[in-house]
DNA sequence: CACAGACGAGAGCACTGCTCTTGACAGCCT
DNA sequence: AGGCTGTCAAGAGCAGTGCTCTCGTCTGTG
């Protein structure tokens, strides 16, 4: 396996810019992003249980066998789409966080966890398809990691710049949660208070939980329509954050 | 409804007891359990995914078509594996609670709490398939209604039995969530304060989405071991819906 | 220009859920 | 006791799936 990556050509020539690709790399990304196009129609309407490669190819007008020359397996195209509605997703939360008022903290978190909210209402399978049982077998493909996190960082962000605190009554992490936690903290939040960050965790897995119960239809019964609860749900977790109450300049 | 049972034959004579059933009423029963029996064992094996009608039927040595006059389709399988799914992990926690010391009110949320994530860590596909992305089209049938509540109903109870008091600095639910909460409170908890009730819809939601995320991976890079950031949260859950602290009768 | 590689088309394999028909048997009523 | 009725397992078959392989064709490149 000298040669590892096909693509890379040895001549130090052609850098595959953008300008100067050829035509059958020009169709074959065109291509790409049809294929993914319509496999998200799809997705959108029917789920990811009923995407069908042969469907995707009948409706773009081409034979299946031909789509495997684009994607090798259903599972990397699902995986495709998967990093897709990460990003579209995160994109997501990282504007409503840049679009808050940047020193209130408050409204940063807010303005998050309503994003995230917002969009997986409006993308029900894509969320299903992220947050929701993972694939048969399952291993998550290295490409995935990096555009999962948006999300979770976008919140450490938020946590980072807010204005130390924190809320009393926080139990202090201890033992092996204790070592994950400093960890975990040097890498995104330097500076965080281990207690704080572990809320944060917390609050990470509640508003997952939340909108994947809303979406999954287990509050039918209680809290019906999730928005209020929701809402109150947000703030309580602002208080235990320790994210002041009221805008500093409203 | 006086005759709703079809079972029930008009002729007073012979009650369907256990013991008067017919040959064929009993090869039929059986026949339903050992066809579950392998859908689960399938289903624990690969997932729900892949659980298919004609291996089950070819495990048991039959034809796949005699099947369906057992389960009309697969999803009416599915949906009996669900509610099974949902029974089993509410007797766990039902269980889990009744072990622990009454007059406790902490050792029974934390009883309960641990016993669910430890259900479904031993059953992985089973939680997914009832916590995970629902089936494609889905309508809850309304048989999984009453067993999809048990441990809603075990959390609410042991919040109804817990002392009153709660926590300070509970946001007051306002609006249309009050009114759902009061709708709540009066069917599986009377004279639970709103805020408190609120509090343990909000540690009902991130108690599973705190498993869901374990189970599904979305954790690795975090709290990998997710047991101790798992016991520290549901701890904290316990303070703020204001279970005391230390166990009355050490 | 010639050639290696990429490409679309088609046939085909093994599998799925589900339907329909057929023949055998069990349970019930007279 | 005998006949009717409904239930049952079995088989064939349909439409659909993911995926593989082979075949000519065209394209970009040396």
């Amino acid at each position: 396996m000298l040669s590892s990556v096909r693509t890379a050509p040895i001549r130090g020539r052609l850098p595959p810019m953008a300008a100067t690709r050829t035509a059958r790399q020009r169709a074959r990304e065109e291509l790409t992003l049809e294929i993914k196009e319509e496999a998200r129609r799809q997705l959108a309407a029917d789920g990811a249980q009923k995407l069908s490669l042969r469907a995707v190819a009948r409706e773009l007008g081409m034979v299946s066998s031909a789509l495997y020359r684009y994607f090798p397996s259903r599972d990397d195209l699902l995986t495709a789409l998967i990093i897709d509605a990460y990003d579209a997703l995160g994109e997501r939360a990282e504007a409503a966080v840049a679009a808050a008022p940047p020193g209130d903290a408050r409204a940063r978190w807010r303005a998050l966890c309503h994003a995230v909210r917002d969009w997986a209402l409006a993308h029900p399978h894509e969320y299903a398809l992220v947050y929701g049982t993972p694939v048969p077998g399952y291993r998550a493909p290295q490409a995935t990691v990096e555009p999962a996190a948006r999300v979770a960082l976008a919140m450490a962000a938020v946590l980072r710049d807010a204005p130390a605190g924190g809320r009393p009554g926080a139990r202090v992490p201890e033992g092996e949660l204790a070592g994950q936690l400093s960890a975990l903290a040097a890498q995104l939040a330097p500076g965080v208070d281990p207690a704080l960050l572990a809320r944060g965790l917390a609050a990470w897995t509640q508003l997952f939980g939340m909108v994947s119960f809303e979406l999954f239809g287990h509050l039918v019964g209680s809290a019906d329509p999730a928005g209020p609860f929701f809402a109150h749900t947000v703030e309580e977790a602002a208080d235990l954050l320790g994210l002041p109450d009221s805008p500093p300049a409203p």
